[in-house]
DNA sequence: GTCTATACCGCGATAGAC
DNA sequence: GTCTATCGCGGTATAGAC
C-alpha cells in the first residue's frame, strides 16, 4: 500500500524538489538579490504561482534552499570528522587533505559559501547555522581528538584545533574563493606538510 | 596662483565625492545588487544624471567605491606591518591586538570584506585587486619577519605567516561576520595567548 | 555640468480560471 | 494545485532644457 503510483499526489513533491533545484542553481549563479523569481520559476518548469504555493516568499524559498544546501554539502566532509582514530601526523595530514579535495571537486561549495558570507548581514540566523551545524561539530571533534592524545603536549586543544582549520580555511579562502592563486601562489602539499608540523610541534 | 577660489571648477570634483560617499553608504548597506542608483543620487545629494555623468556605469562605480575603500581601510593596519620589529612575542602579540582592535573598531571593515567576498565571483579582480594590496604585503612582511629570526627554527615561515593571519581571520569570520560569538565562543585574550606560543613553539 | 522628465523593462506578489 | 494574466512599483540609463 501507498507504493501504489499516484501520480497527482506526488506531483506536488516532486515540484517541490524542482523548485529547489531551480533556486539552487539560480541563487548560486545570482546571488540573493540579483535572482528573480521569474527565473526560478522557469529554471523549475514551473510557473512563478506554482513557486509561490510551495513557499511563502523569496526570503522563505532563499532560506530553505539554504539549509538544505548548507547540511547536504559542508565544507568539511563531515563523515571525516568521524573517523579521527590512529597517529596524529596521518589523522591531521588526512583531514586536511578531504577538506581541500572536498572544495576542489565541488565548486558549488565555494559559491556557497560565498552566497552565507556575502549574505550574513541580511541573513544572520543563516549564517548561524552555519556556525552551528558545520563549523562547530568540526572544530570541537578535532579539539577534542587533540585533547585526547597528551603526548602531544598541546595546551590549549581548542585553539590548535581553530588555528588547523583556520590556516585552511584562510587557504581556500585566498586561492579560491578571492583568485588569489597566481598572486600568491603556495602549493596544497607543501601547506599540509608544513601546517601539520607546525600544529604537532615538529616533534612526534 | 590656482589657489584662488573658483567654486565652479571645483564642483566637479566635490561632487565626484560625494556621489563616492552616498554609494558607500548605500552599497555597504545593502551590497551590490539590492543597491540602486537612485538611491545612491539621493544620498550623494545630486540628480540621477550626474552620478552618470561622473561613473560609466553602476558596476563602473561598484569598483571604484571599492577599491579606494580597501586601500583605506584594510583589516590589516597597514602601518603596523612596518613596525615589525623587536621579541617575536610582543610582535606577534601585537600584530593580532592590533588587527583584531581594527575590526572591532571601524565595523565598515567587516561588511566591506563581506562585500569583496561576496562579490568575488561577479568581480574577481575587485577580489585579485584585495589580495595584491592587503593580503599579500601583509603576510610577506611578517613571514620575512619570522624568517629573520632563525632562532624561532621555524622551517617553514610563510605558512607560519599564513597560518598565523589564517587564525585570526578565521576567528573573525567565525566569531563577528558569521554572528558565532555566542555558538562557539572564545576569548580574544585567550586566542591570542595560545595562538602566539603554539606558533613560537612555547620554548622562547 | 547639472538638472527634470521619461523611455523601457523587469521585479515580487496575487487574482481568478480550470 | 497549477496555470495565465496582470497590478503597481522601482530598476538602469538617457534625452534635452538650462
Amino acid at each position: 500500500m501507498k507504493k501504489t503510483k499516484s501520480p497527482d499526489r506526488e506531483l506536488s513533491a516532486e515540484k517541490a524538489k524542482a523548485i529547489l533545484d531551480g533556486a539552487m542553481r539560480e541563487f548560486l549563479a545570482h546571488g540573493y538579490a540579483a535572482t528573480s523569481m521569474d527565473k526560478v520559476a522557469a529554471a523549475a518548469g514551473v510557473s512563478k504561482a506554482t513557486v509561490y504555493s510551495h513557499f511563502q516568499d523569496k526570503e522563505g524559498l532563499f532560506t530553505a534552499l539554504i539549509q538544505q544546501l548548507a547540511q547536504k554539502k559542508s565544507v568539511f566532509n563531515l563523515q571525516n570528522i568521524q573517523s579521527l582514530e590512529g597517529e596524529p601526523s596521518i589523522v591531521l595530514r588526512r583531514f586536511a587533505t578531504g577538506m581541500l579535495e572536498n572544495v576542489m571537486t565541488d565548486p558549488q561549495i565555494l559559491t556557497l559559501i560565498r552566497l552565507i558570507i556575502g549574505e550574513s548581514g541580511r541573513f544572520p540566523e543563516l549564517a548561524q547555522s552555519f556556525v552551528r551545524n558545520i563549523e562547530k561539530p568540526t572544530i570541537e571533534a578535532l579539539s577534542q581528538y587533540l585533547a585526547s592524545h597528551p603526548k602531544l603536549r598541546l595546551p590549549d586543544p581548542e585553539v590548535a584545533s581553530r588555528t588547523f582549520i583556520g590556516a585552511l580555511v584562510h587557504y581556500i579562502i585566498l586561492q579560491e574563493m578571492l583568485h588569489g592563486e597566481d598572486i600568491l601562489p603556495l602549493e596544497r602539499d607543501r601547506l599540509i606538510n608544513s601546517l601539520v608540523d607546525l600544529i604537532l610541534g615538529r616533534s612526534d
